[in-house]
RNA sequence: GCCGAAGUGGCGGAAUUGGCAGACGCGUUGGAUUCAAAAUCCAAUUCUGGCAACAGAGUGAGGGUUCGAGUCCCUCCUUCGGUACCA
């Protein structure tokens, strides 16, 4: 009668593991230790999703498996729970968003709790708490605290930042302001991205197509003074720092194409009087290349100093700060007009449509260095101010763009590089009628006529460099992070802004004192933006708002900062998250990281994990942690999608169309071949039938349906609730399950059918030990005190063995897949010895370990399964006497042969030919050529 | 457009890394048990032909290397994910 009972099985040892703290983290992990990490959630209002559990499930399994095996584990779970799901729901109820904030973690623990993780929940933490972001806004000091050295290639104390001895002649605002122009932390007026519906400004990663990707609403660009961190100096460093982790190759790859770098030169091209030419040119001979290009010369970056002599024109962006000097009167009111509306003109607009090139003459001319000819300058949107110098040199011939922009603006195309000789539209290229990108022998290029691309390239640069008018130099796509936003929800900064007698900001700041922090929001009457991009936190009081420190009157900065904030670093705060001195001490912190396995979703590829290990970097540099990178390990689970749907399509006039005949159209929907627009409407199972490689109506097999499984959403009311899941299958099905989906990494559809599989084989391993017929709670009578016969005792081993493996690779599904064989196995066996019971609860308790502590406990064990140490295989009793392997004839198995498993390629022949069938299918062919794998096959080619 | 991942039964997925394709699970079919049902247990289940033994085909398509290819190489197709003027 004792059934399988989850919903009474799983709160008990929930309790009791809480109780006895039996996850607790050891005080000293010991050589061997582990530090296990999720990526935390971010707490939402919905509740855990079943997505969520699948990385936790991995990361639970994992860290069981490593302290059964006498590891000291790290395991941890936190919330990232500052955000604007939260901000807005208060400015819709004018509740205080920590309150819902904290509801929702209240939730979000219980459903955690509930699927039996075991996390150390001694140490779990909230980005939104004082105590924590305390530490995230000391951090921030730290940024504000430190200049980068590039020779040195490290972030180094503010106060080592040489003072040029022109400024220090300044006087001390001018020190202060070359001082405050090298933090890592910064103020600049960045064109900023302005979400006028959302109320804030969002860094660029936050804009998906020109909308917000919260809400989808516009952006525009309007210019800010804002917190910006100076990422950008780290970016050799964080793109070196990738060689030595173990992540997916795949997001290596886009970190370092987020970082971008590349190589090339810096080039000056003479603008200022013609009759003055050859004096810049003997002064720059004598002076060298300088650092800035002063007002005769425009500067650009070029990734191919081997095409200058195809320079024809030249291209500043819009922004550029010589764009007013460069405009001639005539042009002057053109410039004007096409610069405003190219800063009217949203990311979205700009990379709209076909995204056609324009732009205006400035009136102009420039003097190409190689060559000394005149080419005219240009104010193009297509040349980016935030990338390189936001000028460059146009190389119709082989360059894309500009070959693009050469065509609308009629511009002359002269071809440097010659294409391999066998290129299609070689004659076209040279013609100066389509553009070559790839690398060739120069031609048309003076005395560098003939040489290869990449000699051309040193050779011109080396050139240049004698002259004073070039550098090599690198460059990178990553930009600086723009690190404020204008919300409630957020860590206030930490500093403050001086202000003279009559209230206004006198420009120099100073960080708060790291004793006074945390810096506490304000209590505000409510929580609505104003709509200016002006933070909320300018609404405090002015008790708030000002300090008087020493006499001096300031006014606290009002911005927040962004989310990514609090994660940056909240793995280093579970070592010793309640260290009221440091943000972790020294020695736990050296004891500890870095993380050794690190489990999370692929779309956090560049950004937290990026920008976490910048800040790492910057904490490293400056002393505060010991390991040059936080996480070693990085493993992405795949996304689960919702369940299989089938859909038919429909005109307007609700006639079925066939899949094989609907498109996608131009603005995303769908149509019919002929141009209908269609609808899709989910069709039964029972509706369809495969027919091919397709699935057809069974009512119209003509009629192609669709067959896919679709993202979760509500919208499409295809979200399974992870509390649901418990309830009817319990915790342990919901995790096995979850793993046994197909591997981790990989995206797959949801299956309540596969719940329901997974759960019958945990009521199988019930029934394995419990007799489920009897009122009471009873053995099976099967179980038996002997020992394993020699079949038994080869299934037993090949089970541990097989699944130490798998669980070590975190190949899940395959161990789960042994494990059901194994009691497919002894579910058959009369006879059950119960050490290999016991042995087999302990292999099966990180997966299901809920029930694995109830049978333990019912086999009358004290002691909790999670203490038992992991049991190790005898080689020994995997030995089989004798092994079937196939005899192949030419490479296609006819019958198959019994040998020793170590018997020699000879003696496996001999076998083979002597085998009655082998004979038969050999007739009166000849054997071309033997061959025999040991312990594999034997296989003859015959004629 | 570019970059990345993946295509294996009705479905999710295995396959010791070049050696018996389809482990395990779902679904389906048949049987046992039952007054009946649920649950459970047993068996079958890649496709085609055949009563059967068996024969043939088969891992997105086409070609190649090899005694032997899901696995390696070339060309192409499809799906999913990422990305967007970075000089």
């Amino acid at each position: 009668m004792p059934r399988y009972n989850p919903s009474e099985i799983e709160p008990r040892w929930q309790a009791y593991w809480d109780e006895n703290k039996t996850f607790a983290t050891p005080e000293n992990p010991g050589a061997n230790k582990r530090y296990v990490l999720d990526m935390f959630p971010y707490p939402s209002g919905d509740g855990l999703h079943v997505g969520h559990p699948e990385g936790y499930t991995a990361t639970d399994i994992v860290s069981r498996f490593a302290r059964m095996r006498g590891e000291g584990v790290l395991h941890p779970m936190g919330f990232d729970a500052f955000g604007l799901p939260a901000e807005e729901h208060a400015i819709r109820t004018g509740e205080h968003p920590r309150i819902q904030t904290q509801r929702n973690i209240d939730n979000f623990t219980r459903q955690l709790k509930m699927l039996g993780f075991s996390y150390d929940w001694d140490r779990v933490l909230a980005t939104t708490d004082e105590d924590y972001f305390r530490w995230t806004q000391f951090i921030f000091l730290v940024l504000f605290d430190t200049w980068f050295d590039h020779d040195q290639q490290k972030g180094r104390p503010i106060s080592e930042l040489p003072i040029p001895d022109a400024i220090k002649a300044e006087g001390e605002l001018a020190i202060a302001s070359f001082v405050d122009s090298h933090r890592l932390a910064y103020l600049d007026d960045a064109l900023v991205n302005w979400c006028p519906n959302l109320g804030t400004v969002l860094a660029n990663e936050e804009v998906v197509d020109g909308k917000s990707e919260v809400g989808g609403h516009p952006v525009k660009r309007i210019p800010l003074r804002q917190w910006m961190l100076r990422i950008t100096d780290y970016a050799e460093r964080l793109l070196e720092g990738l060689d030595e982790l173990e992540w997916p190759v795949g997001i290596k790859k886009l970190q370092s194409d987020w970082i971008g770098r590349s190589t090339g030169a810096e080039v000056d091209f003479y603008v200022g009087e013609s009759d003055q030419y050859d004096a810049w040119k003997s002064e720059r001979a004598a002076s060298g290349f300088p650092a800035a290009p002063g007002a005769s010369a425009l500067r650009v970056y070029t990734t191919r100093p081997d095409t200058l002599y195809g320079a024809t024109y030249m291209v500043v962006s819009p922004e550029h700060p010589m764009l007013d000097q460069l405009t001639s009167d005539a042009q002057s009111a053109a410039v004007r007009e096409y610069c405003e509306k190219a800063s009217f003109k949203s990311d979205r607009e700009r990379t709209e449509g076909d995204r056609e090139k324009t732009g205006v003459f400035t009136g102009a001319h420039a003097i190409n260095p190689v060559n000394g000819k005149p080419i005219p300058v240009w104010v193009a949107d297509y040349v980016l101010a935030g990338y390189g110098t936001g000028a460059i040199m146009a190389v119709p011939a082989h360059d894309g763009r500009d070959f693009q922009f050469a065509v609308t603006y009629d511009l002359p195309v002269i071809a440097v590089v010659d294409p391999p000789a066998d290129l299609e539209n070689r004659d076209e290229i040279l013609a100066g009628k389509a553009c070559f990108e790839a690398v060739g022998n120069a031609i048309n290029s003076g005395p560098f006529d003939g040489q290869e691309t990449n000699d051309v390239k040193a050779a011109i640069t080396s050139s240049l460099s004698e002259q004073g008018i070039g550098k090599g130099a690198v460059n990178y796509k990553l930009r600086d992070w723009l690190f404020s936003r204008q919300r409630f929800w957020g860590e206030p900064f930490p500093v403050l802004h001086e202000l003279d007698s009559d209230g206004n900001p006198t420009g120099r700041m100073r960080g708060v004192d790291p004793s006074e922090l945390p810096v506490r929001l304000p209590e505000l009457e409510d929580f609505k933006p104003h709509g200016r991009p002006e933070p909320p936190l300018a609404k405090a009081d002015d008790d708030w708002l000002y300090v008087t420190i020493d006499g001096v009157k300031y006014r606290r900065e009002t911005n927040t900062m962004p989310q990514w904030a609090g994660s940056c670093w909240y793995y280093l705060r579970y070592i010793d998250p309640k260290n009221e001195t440091a943000l972790v001490d020294p020695e736990l912190e050296s004891k500890w990281m870095p993380v050794d396995l690190y489990v999370g979703g692929a779309e956090h590829a560049v950004l937290h994990l990026l920008y976490s290990r910048f800040w790492h970097k910057v904490l490293f540099d400056r002393g505060h942690v010991s390991t040059p990178e936080p996480f070693g390990k990085l493993v992405n689970q795949g996304m689960i999608l919702g369940e299989v749907e089938y859909s038919a399509y429909y005109d307007e006039d609700d006639n079925v169309v066939s899949a094989k005949d609907v498109r996608k159209s131009a603005e995303g929907g769908r149509q019919s071949k002929d141009g209908r627009a269609v609808t899709s409407r989910p069709v039964p199972e029972d509706a369809v039938q495969k027919k091919g490689e397709s699935f057809v109506l069974v009512a119209d097999p003509k009629v192609r349906v669709e067959s896919r499984a679709h993202k979760m959403s509500k919208s499409r009311g295809n979200v399974v609730n992870p509390d649901v899941v418990v309830k009817e299958y319990g915790a342990d099905a919901l995790r096995l399950y979850e793993m046994f989906m197909g591997p981790l990494e990989a995206t797959k559809p949801w299956s309540m059918d596969g719940v329901g599989g997974v759960r019958s084989f945990l009521d199988r391993v019930w029934r394995m030990v419990v007799d489920d017929n009897e009122d009471d709670l009873v053995m099976q009578p099967a179980l038996t005190d002997q020992a394993c016969d020699e079949e038994q005792a080869r299934m037993l081993h090949a089970t541990i063995k097989k699944v130490t493996q798998d669980t070590d690779e975190m190949s899940f599904n395959t161990a789960i897949a042994r494990m059901m064989e194994f009691t497919n196995f002894f579910t058959r066996s009369e006879s059950r010895p119960t050490e290999a019971m016991k042995t087999f609860l302990i292999l099966l308790s990180p997966y299901a370990p809920h029930l694995c502590e109830e049978l333990w406990s019912i086999l009358g064990e004290k002691e909790s399964i999670a203490k038992q140490s992991w049991p190790a295989w005898d080689e020994a009793a995997l030995v089989q006497k004798s092994i079937e392997v196939p005899v192949q004839f030419n490479g296609k198995v006819k019958t198959k042969i019994q040998i020793a498993p170590d018997a020699k390629p000879d003696q496996m022949m001999e076998i083979a030919l002597a085998d009655e069938r082998v004979q038969s299918f050999l007739g009166d062919k000849t054997i071309v050529k033997k061959i025999a794998v040991p312990g594999r096959l034997v296989n003859f080619v015959v004629k």
